[in-house]
Formats: structure tokens, C-alpha cells, sequence
RNA sequence: GUGGUUGUAGCUCAGUUGGUUAGAGCAUCGGUUUGUGGUACCGAGGGUCGCCGGUUCGAGCCCGGUCUUCCACC
């Protein structure tokens, strides 16, 4: 994997640069889809290929490896055959979920022992086992297994959580090591710094992190209830203590506000499920603000969904028949939100790239922010 | 015509031996959603209990009348 920065803002931190892999280069700041199952909720990939036009996809390590499981994904020559998607994919390692499911898990020092929410099963996900297992799906990027702390923590469990990963990190580092790729192209290791909102905790494990020399780094344990000023706060300190010359991932951001406001904090590349999910539930994103679709207003708004225009679903339908769906509970409905949603992400990341190119992202951004925080 | 049956929210229905401001599902209206356990979740509005009268401290519930639904018989 390579990582090449082509310029930084002068009056921001926001940079833009690409990413090399053997799936072909991804220019940043980037937004993920995501795709837990292997599958970007009600897209087809011909759509997120032509329309969409993302570089890279996430899939999940838990949701695949609980089904369809690994030995199908194997035998189909990994996620990206099987799943016909022949750019990037990055697989979350599960901790996450470790986090999400915390009813029926049990952490140690070995790993999580943890209840499938499918069947009931018990599996064991280890920093080793982890690494294995993305190995045979076969992303360009993996992610480290980290435990993903609540917000609120208390000091004294994020300060031990922290260091529990970092051990964690050490042990898929070594491992991965040892493991060869099973499909035709490399894989590459993002370590994940923690520390929950503290500040010192954020720098500790940005040095540890930074040290372990992997060829990206993510930021997680953010957006899971703590105010968006307590998230900037970390993503800045983080972000000015990484390295320049790797990406930087900031894990399960978030509202198109966060993703500027983070981009001028210097990081490089998100993931998201809020415009595929609130899309399901009726929640449209555009540049002047959110829309619910559902809201009697636009019962008889014959107007195009997006004059914008940033997929075929905004121009080729209106506001009026989108609710419509929506109010008969049709798949269509969901699936033009989405669309337009994706869309509408994925222009905005390209357009503050344009506009750290162009040298004028910092009055675009606070522009920008300044239309978008209002409902429609 | 006679006997029975039915009538409660926009719709389909609960409602105990009569006992506080009559409930549910769906629908409507509004909100929530941040490394997807999400056709999800939270909240709100909406009823002169067919109508009139009676019994009772108190009636959606008991009684009489009337209208209505459906059924059977003549």
C-alpha cells in the first residue's frame, strides 16, 4: 500500500492525497459506504460502481464470519469475487461489535469469548484469530482488534482498555507477520489509537500507536454519545500527533458537519452507516440540510428529490413519490434514499478535496457547515 | 313480520362479577439514529362507547324503546 499527500490546507490541517493498493488508488479524504454483509444495504454494485463511484467499501469481520462464513468466502476466491466488487474493501476486525453486542461478551486478556446474536453460538475473537480470519476475506485494508470503550468511561477502565489494545495491536502485528496472502493481491494493517475523551490517554496511545509503524492509523472509540466538541477535541490531538505520511481513519464518522469539521483536523478517510441507515428510515441528506421524507410537506412537492442532481435518483424522481413509497413501505423508497444519500457523501468528500487542492477549503467548509445544519 | 346477532378511535378489535382520566394493533403526525443485531426505536394527536330514556352512589357493561349489521325461520 502506498500512501502519497499531494497537498495540505494552508489555514486548516485538511490534506488531500491517494492510497495505493492492488484495487486501485483511492483519492482522499474519502467516505467508506458501508457494507456490513458483504452487501451495501439495497445497492446493487453496478449502481455503487457507475453512480455512486466510491473508491472503497467496508465490510465486518463479525457479520461475515458468522455468515455466510469464511470457508464460502474462501472458495469464491475472497469478499471481492464473491461479492463482484473489484475496488478497494477495508474489514473492521470485529471490535466494534464486541462493544455493540456487550450483553454477551466476555473480555480477557486473550481475547473476547462472545454469543452470536444469529444463533446463539459462542465464538472466541483473538488479536491471532482476528488477523486469520481477515486474512481469507481478503481486504486491501484490515483493521487491528481493539475493544471499543462506552462513553462515559471512567479514567481508570479507558486507561486499562487502552493498554489492552495496545498489547492486542502487538499480537495481530506479529501475527499478521507470519501470514501469507491467499488471493492475488497484498493486505495492509491499521493500528487503532483509544483513550476514550481523555486527552492524556489520547496522546499516550497516539505514541504507541505511531511507534508500531503500521501503514495506517485509525482513530476509534469516538462518536458512540460523546458531544461533537469532545470528539474534535481527540481527533486533534491525535491527528497532530500521528504520522503525516500515513492515512488517518477516523472510525464511525458521522453527519456531514463531522466530516468537514475532522477533514480540517487532518483526517483522511471515514466511515459511516448514517446516510445508508437514516436513508432506510427516511432521513435525506442534501448540501442545505436534512429532509424527512415523511413529513406531510412534501406530500405534494413535485420537485425534483435533489435539483443537485449528484445521482440519477435525484433528478429522475420527485420528493412526492419518494414519500409515497416511503408511506407504502416500499423497497424502491429505501433504495432511492440511499442512492441519493451515498451520492450526497460522496460529493462532499470530493468537493473538499477539490477545495484543498484549490487552496480554498477553509471559507468553503465554514460555508458549507453553515447551510447544512438545518432541517428541511 | 318473528326470533337471534351486531354496533367502542380513520380501520380491525379488547374491555373482568357494573367501580378512577375507556385500551391495543394498524393508520395518521412529529422526533431519534455515528467502526449496521435496525422493513427499527421513542413520543403525540384522535372516541358524547349507534341514539333516547331508565335502574344505580356509580353504566361501555344491567333494563326498556328506537335505529343499524348479519343470520335463521315464516
Amino acid at each position: 500500500m502506498q500512501f502519497n499527500l499531494l497537498c495540505s490546507d494552508k489555514e486548516t490541517k485538511a490534506r488531500a492525497a491517494t492510497i495505493t493498493t492492488d484495487h486501485g488508488t483511492i483519492e482522499t479524504p474519502i467516505f467508506m459506504p458501508v457494507g456490513t454483509a458483504g452487501t451495501v444495504k439495497g445497492v446493487h454494485q453496478r449502481e455503487l460502481r457507475n453512480d455512486i463511484n466510491p473508491d472503497i467499501i467496508l465490510g465486518n469481520t463479525y457479520h461475515l464470519y458468522l455468515r455466510p462464513g469464511l470457508e464460502i468466502i474462501q472458495q469464491a476466491g475472497g469478499l471481492h469475487k464473491f461479492m463482484n466488487w473489484d475496488r478497494n474493501i477495508l474489514t473492521d476486525s470485529g471490535g466494534y461489535q464486541v462493544y455493540s453486542l456487550a450483553d454477551q461478551r466476555k473480555i480477557t486478556e486473550e481475547g473476547v469469548k462472545f454469543q452470536s446474536h444469529i444463533d446463539g453460538s459462542y465464538h472466541l475473537f483473538t488479536p491471532e484469530n482476528v488477523m486469520e480470519i481477515q486474512q481469507r476475506i481478503g481486504a486491501d485494508i484490515i483493521m487491528a482488534f481493539d475493544e471499543c470503550t462506552p462513553y462515559p468511561c471512567d479514567y481508570q477502565y479507558a486507561q486499562k482498555s487502552m493498554h489492552l489494545t495496545h498489547r492486542w495491536l502487538d499480537r495481530c502485528i506479529n501475527h499478521f507477520k507470519t501470514l501469507n496472502p491467499l488471493y492475488e493481491h497484498q493486505q495492509a494493517l491499521f493500528a487503532i489509537v483509544q483513550g476514550s475523551t481523555y486527552k492524556d490517554l489520547r496522546i499516550q496511545s497516539a505514541e504507541y500507536i505511531a511507534q508500531a509503524d503500521t501503514p495506517g492509523n485509525a482513530i476509534g472509540g469516538l462518536s458512540v454519545g460523546e458531544p461533537a466538541e469532545e470528539m474534535y477535541a481527540m481527533t486533534e490531538v491525535v491527528c497532530d500527533m500521528l504520522p503525516e505520511s500515513k492515512p488517518r481513519y477516523l472510525m464511525g464518522v458521522g453527519t456531514p458537519i463531522n466530516l468537514l469539521e475532522n477533514i480540517a483536523l487532518g483526517v483522511d478517510m471515514f466511515d459511516c452507516v448514517m446516510p445508508t441507515r437514516n436513508a432506510r428510515n427516511g432521513m435525506l441528506f442534501t448540501a442545505h440540510g436534512t429532509i424527512n421524507i415523511k413529513n406531510l410537506k412534501w406530500a405534494q412537492d413535485y420537485s425534483p428529490i435533489d435539483e443537485a442532481g449528484y445521482t440519477f435518483v435525484d433528478t429522475e424522481y420527485c420528493k412526492a413519490y419518494l414519500r409515497h413509497l416511503f408511506m407504502a413501505n416500499e423497497y424502491l423508497g429505501k433504495q432511492i434514499a440511499t442512492i441519493h444519500n451515498l451520492g450526497f457523501y460522496l460529493w462532499l468528500v470530493r468537493t473538499a478535496r477539490e477545495h484543498i487542492i484549490k487552496g480554498d477549503f477553509a471559507t468553503w467548509k465554514i460555508m458549507m457547515v453553515k447551510q447544512m445544519d438545518q432541517r428541511l
